[in-house]
DNA sequence: GGCCCGTTTTGCGCTAACGCAAACTACCTG
DNA sequence: CAGGTAGTTTGCGTTAGCGCAAAACGGGCC
């Protein structure tokens, strides 16, 4: 069903220690889809039915509270894997999956999970790397909610943003997919108009070039300087 | 070597779906030690030589800033894993644990976990949905440090660790293992000083009672409506 | 090309919570 | 039983960041 090169999709992590003959197999009980820009790929309390492996795009995990406030979870990129909600036993998703950019993704039947850790125990060992490492994220993430000043962590948030997900230019970063002042955000526990001063605050002093819904990081290491220092005045 | 019964541990998640047999042949990989009140079982940072499984007492997992800071990343109860850092792929320790209380763990070299795993695959499936459950937790404690008051915060927190390790009394639920102040603001994010502000608002209006490391929820179900309400104000 | 809508910017007042400091208390130790 | 230590309480001044409001901007669409 699904024309997908093996090729494509045999280096990543998720299928580390994984034959080609068995990658085939697994491929073939997948689907792909296209999901084009700001489309929703699965709600927050859905039926979790499909578990998802984005090929090309960017998509935002977000989850609500029942009062409607948002916190981003973290954005998803090409080679990585989400909507997982039967890895942890849990029947629905506990987030909303949205694409950001035009997207491209796998798509397997929440069924077929059971069936394909069975055959290939190596799916379970590095999907718990990969959980794994999401874990520890979320725990530096608290530390820095608990720890740190909103600057800082408007700093950290964007860094690592380039980091995963940076298109190198000749004088700079920039996060190659649209993200706006909303987002970064509920990224990182604070309010538009909070993340908006900064970033005017950082544009004055030429750290960084941004518009709508597009952010340049220009000097990428005064930024560094920034995230780590612990709290002094910053006045120019 | 270790002498533990298998029938006190078959039934813990960890184990389902796994033979008698075969957790014999697990349980002999392991030995057991016995850690007293307040001293570390392994340090952030140290080589990730072993993991664990608690059997009696309680444990503190705290991460640390390089200035110093520390935040609880959750209390380990009995019956738990914990220390499963070569899970995540990391060979390091990324929190230290310490024992709140006389606790009895097991525990395994990091270095027979590809084995143990190889040859029962169950145990890759269990903690992967142990390490999910723990990411969700994680999750939702996020949401709740972006969108909720400090008093809400401390309210949820406290509810929690009374639904996992409450003793229930004649007219309340107690905490039972000590727990100070401090431990509560490094779970919330907030400060000791706030903390000890509100337990005693609270223990004014007789929602609780407390005292040198010990709790005592007196109106859980108050406090669960504190812990609900959006933002008003609270004076009697 | 002009209109409309979502995003961003900025001003201003307010307050929840911090940070410091000091007093108090309970428990443990010798 | 006295002394010391670790945990807790409380007061008070300060402030980082929120919340509301309004204006400016930019891009897409008809």
């Amino acid at each position: 069903m699904a024309k997908v090169d093996t090729s494509l999709v045999a280096h990543l992590p998720l299928f580390a220690g994984v034959t080609p003959d068995a990658l085939d197999e697994i491929l073939r009980e997948a689907r792909s889809a296209r999901y084009p820009k700001n489309t929703a790929i699965f709600e927050q309390g859905a039926d979790a039915q499909s578990f998802f492996l984005l090929l090309h795009g960017h998509v935002r995990a977000a989850k609500t509270t029942p009062t409607g406030e948002q916190i981003v979870v973290r954005y998803v990129g090409p080679g990585e894997t989400f909507g997982l909600a039967m890895a942890i036993g849990a029947a629905r998703y506990p987030a909303t999956a949205m694409a950001v950019d035009d997207s491209v993704v796998l798509i397997w039947p929440t069924s077929a999970w059971p069936r394909l850790v069975e055959r290939f125990p190596a799916l379970a060992a590095n999907t718990l790397q990969t959980v794994g490492a999401r874990l520890q994220e979320s725990h530096t993430r608290i530390l820095e909610m608990s720890t740190k000043q909103v600057e800082q962590r408007v700093a950290h948030a964007l860094l690592r943003l380039a980091k995963q997900s940076g298109k190198k230019l000749d004088h700079g970063i920039e996060i190659d997919f649209p993200i706006s002042r909303q987002d970064i955000a509920q990224m990182t526990g604070t309010t538009l108009h909070t993340v908006s001063r900064i970033l005017s605050g950082w544009e004055s002093q030429g750290l960084v070039e941004s518009g709508r819904q597009r952010i340049i990081l220009r000097e990428p290491h005064k930024i560094v300087v920034l995230a780590e220092r612990s709290a002094d005045s910053g006045a120019a």
